[in-house]
DNA sequence: GTTCTTGCAAAATATTTGCAAGACG
DNA sequence: CGTCTTGCAAATATTTTGCAAGAAC
């Protein structure tokens, strides 16, 4: 599926994000793939590009719902949210599951997550599973 | 409660660990606490201590069952395992609920985690789910 | 004495900050 | 012009590795 320019452009702009070159390529890259990445996957995902920069533009990405963090226990990765996050309603509670023996990691969105019970004066917020095990193409070599 | 040294080591040589000073000490102080610590909570429980046999302690500790690893978004913390993990089972699969205030993270043990269905294909091995929100203590403030 | 553990130095990796130049409205 | 973004340099934080001295059996 190719995205055009524009539709990325006005996805960025909904979200209140200017919609700058190096932005675009970020998202455009994000959403071309099936797993987390990390920060050097991004990296290399382009000719030239500024960690620093990068940092900064996925701390951006974060903060207005675009993607979300996650840290795998092997470093930290990202990925897409529902288009439905926002600055304001940030949910990422889906299950993600890192395959213990290729390491991708994968959010699995439709994954239904039942509620949890948690003990009498915590607050609950928000939650996230993190699954580990063997992925559908590991399991099969 | 206080733990004797014979204790803790008993404990450690049933995880097939050496019962060093070093070890005893780590060991003594994850024990008093009521919350999972970082490396810096560790180092400044004791009066000398070097940054490396820490991240080395902590390593044998982690591979034999007697800490796990919580990575909290916000830097990595440990916390003791349940006392039926070893090498070879290590099982934590349980509820770490981070206060979004004080930034404290408490295993929840005693909650249930109910099963989670993943797609077929995937295996399953173990999971852990990160629960984010207000703890007790803030909550009433 | 052999093996495992510790401490120090240093390397490697990850992340953040300050600042000046550039882009854009 | 004023604000936001980028790139570079550098600072800071985190984690790992190599190696030699020391402890334990």
């Amino acid at each position: 599926m190719i995205i055009s320019k524009l539709q990325l452009e006005t996805e960025l702009l909904s979200k209140h994000i200017k919609p700058t070159a190096m932005r675009i390529l970020v998202l455009e890259f994000l959403k071309a793939q099936s797993q987390a990445v990390n920060l050097s996957d991004i990296e290399g995902g382009f000719g030239q590009s500024d960690r620093v920069t990068l940092y900064r533009t996925l701390k951006t990405f974060e903060q207005k719902g675009v993607i979300h963090k996650i840290s795998t226990g092997t470093g930290v990765k990202y990925a897409l949210c529902d288009s439905r996050c926002s600055e304001d309603s940030h949910r990422d509670t889906h299950v993600h599951f890192i395959c213990n023996q290729c390491k991708k990691t994968i959010c699995l969105t439709q994954v239904h997550i039942p509620e949890i019970e948690i003990p009498s004066g915590f607050q609950l917020q928000e939650y996230e599973v993190l699954a580990r095990g063997i992925c559908g193409v590991c399991s099969t070599k």
